[in-house]
DNA sequence: CCTTGTTATTTCCGTGATGGAAGAAAGTGG
DNA sequence: CCACTTTCTTCCATCACGGAAATAACAAGG
């Protein structure tokens, strides 16, 4: 089954491969792109020519040290990042947030909206009047993303969304009809997993893996340059719920060493709060096991060694180039990373190659922004997945 | 870098994934072939046609209920197994086993010799004489593949293999020149789920993962039908140094419970040995075992819940349709078999679909059958890969 | 200033793979 | 014997690609 989302610029096979390298990997020569695509000089004259009249791509000056080198100079090919513009939502299960990007990816501006009512028409009215918006005064955007937890069919359909309650939603048609523009949905990890490894710190990785602590955990694979699709077990979210240690301390959904219940917010605010009869917010959880309160301390040190035990488990297994931890829930790396870096020392070989870790403080808005980015793949360059 | 290895039999892109999808597929209408690779009737005409001309393809009788069908019936196409032979060896580090196969990958003869010394140049001479006494009476074979443990470059020089003492061994020119045959070498676990992907249990599979249970541990992984490639730790071994438990057991490597120590067959018999001053093969460790003698039932019954956390990682992180468990260490299911399952039940969630685990036991020709996997992958069909 | 050398890009053309249309082949069912 | 269906082949227009040669745009050196 291929689900061949129409591409409203009809880029051949050879003209896509050339867009999305420029694209993804900044400016670059047409020698450069045919060393690296593996083509003849000739054809990548043919290739550039109509993304350069279409307006996609054009010739920018030549960057850092030209002195010294004998030649013709090159004449380096980059997309015009703002000739398109994108939006992209995340949904919540109260808010709809929602960013304006331009084709490189860059946040032109940002909106949320909250949500009164989760009946699909209703948050398809809502994204439509956010999409008139965010477009205010600004030339039409070319597509729209939107990601949603939970599993995504065909990039349309919302098969199911246990948070929003819904199930076989076709979510790209609702909003389709009331923009006018084209729509791809699909499930909010893996867009941005995808804008992670075109733009963000898996530029040009070939193993790479995203893990995010949130409201739950998500967990992306990129393998051999491209994100592993999800499958079965992992849309549900049981993939997700790793058992860390069987033998573990029991935690609040009866089950000992869950990593969803030794990690995520939620899941540690209930703890705290069992214990001291107090609804604490995550950042204060942080801040007073930081100041060395017992209780937060215990529950913070319990989970970095959770994070430390699941990252070198990744590692052993999947032996990544490196690893981006992200979501609302990475403070937990400023107040105990040295916890988890040990831990995951433990829990390695002692030779093995250290692991790549980066931490980053993601919002809402990056979600949504990795929605814009799966519209771009789809809409703009026909990048045909599954 | 691309070591695009010589196929004697050069065949276009086109042909190839023709000739691929029909080796690995079993018998296919051309029909069926075309969708299969999304082509064109007209084009499946004029690919088979030089295919058959060879003697590597043959149209065969349509096989199973050809009753009731309409229309012209089809003219199902299969490889001529024995059309070509091909040698495959693994080198163990006091023995070296040889297969001769067909096509199909179906053994025709073994042989093994073992070996008096480890120099590169008296190694490649064993290997030209059993190549000899393998081929005798027989066509020549049509390409060599070798297994070796450790690390292989470009297919052709052992980089570092610990347990012969190589370092930048030339063992692909070495043999060519003394059999004359075109040699492909590769890193033995590599070569083993190469096989199990085209011609074993994983075939037409998306994710799969082999795991290896021997003199070492062996980890391969499958995803998108193509098997991830080695690189870094991995091809030392670290990357298979998995710590499952930092506060378990202390283990001989004086590590506390690194998979390695807990489960490999030297390691069990090291353990009963150090306990009980008897030096006991391993299946007459685990026919104590399930007899119920404590001693050793610690140890297999440790092993057995190592194996099961070590899948449920597995399965968590890589979400395979199926894990191979395979090598000379497998008899550890038949003794322990519901306590693996049960660990891995403890391992995963309750609600996750249950993982697919496979057993074989496999001996040393079997590795030897992978490398000549390798051989047909790289001389015949000239399937390029990293 | 002109020549030579070097690298990037373009032009041009032959080749070869591809898809599509039309037709032939080989059956089934009335 | 005649539709009808499905598979496979033939034939042809198209088109993407590589390769060779030409051109462009510079540096270095006389």
């Amino acid at each position: 089954m291929r689900t061949q989302a129409e591409s409203w610029l009809p880029l051949s096979p050879g003209e896509r491969s050339v867009a999305i390298e420029v694209l993804v990997h900044g400016p670059l020569s047409r020698t450069e792109i045919a060393r690296r695509l593996d083509l003849s000089p000739g054809s990548l004259t043919r290739l550039t020519k109509p993304l350069i009249q279409e307006g996609l791509l054009v010739e920018v000056e030549e960057a850092g040290a030209t002195e010294g080198r004998q030649g013709r100079p090159s004449q380096p090919l980059d997309v015009v990042a703002d000739s398109r513009h994108f939006l992209g939502f995340k949904i919540t299960d109260d808010t709809v947030y929602g960013v304006l990007t331009t084709l490189r990816s860059e946040i032109v501006a940002r909106l949320d909206r909250s949500l009164a009512a989760r009946d699909p028409g209703e948050v398809a009215d809502v994204l439509a009047g956010m999409t008139r918006e965010l477009s205010r005064g600004r030339p039409r955007p070319a597509g729209l993303g939107i990601g949603v937890g939970g599993l995504v069919e065909g990039r349309s359909v919302v098969g199911e969304s246990p948070f929003l309650g819904w199930r076989g939603v076709p979510l790209a048609a609702l909003v389709e009809e009331r923009t006018g523009l084209p729509v791809v949905v699909e499930n909010d990890t893996a867009a941005f997993v995808e804008a992670e490894t075109w733009f963000g710190v898996g530029r040009g990785l070939d193993r790479f893996v995203v893990l995010t602590i949130g409201a739950g955990l998500g967990y992306g694979l990129v393998l051999g340059g491209r994100r592993v699709p999800y499958s079965g077990d992992e849309d549900r979210g049981f993939g997700r719920h790793w058992i860390l240690d069987p033998y573990g301390p029991l935690t609040p959904d009866g089950r000992r060493g869950s990593a969803v219940s030794l990690l995520t917010i939620p899941n540690i605010r209930y703890q705290v709060r069992a214990a001291t009869g107090r609804d604490v917010g995550y950042e204060e959880i942080l801040a007073s096991a930081a100041a060395g309160e017992p209780m937060p301390a215990r529950v913070v040190g319990e989970a970095a060694r959770a994070l430390g035990t699941l990252v070198a488990q990744i590692a052993n297994f999947v032996m990544p180039q490196k690893i981006l931890l992200a979501g609302e829930g990475v403070g937990l790396m400023k107040v105990a990373g040295d916890v988890v870096e040990n831990t995951i020392r433990d829990n390695r070989h002692p030779r093995a190659a250290p692991v790549v870790l980066e931490t980053r403080v993601s919002d809402f808005h990056d979600w949504a922004r990795g929605a814009a980015v799966l519209a771009i793949q789809v809409l703009v360059l026909g990048a045909a997945q599954v």
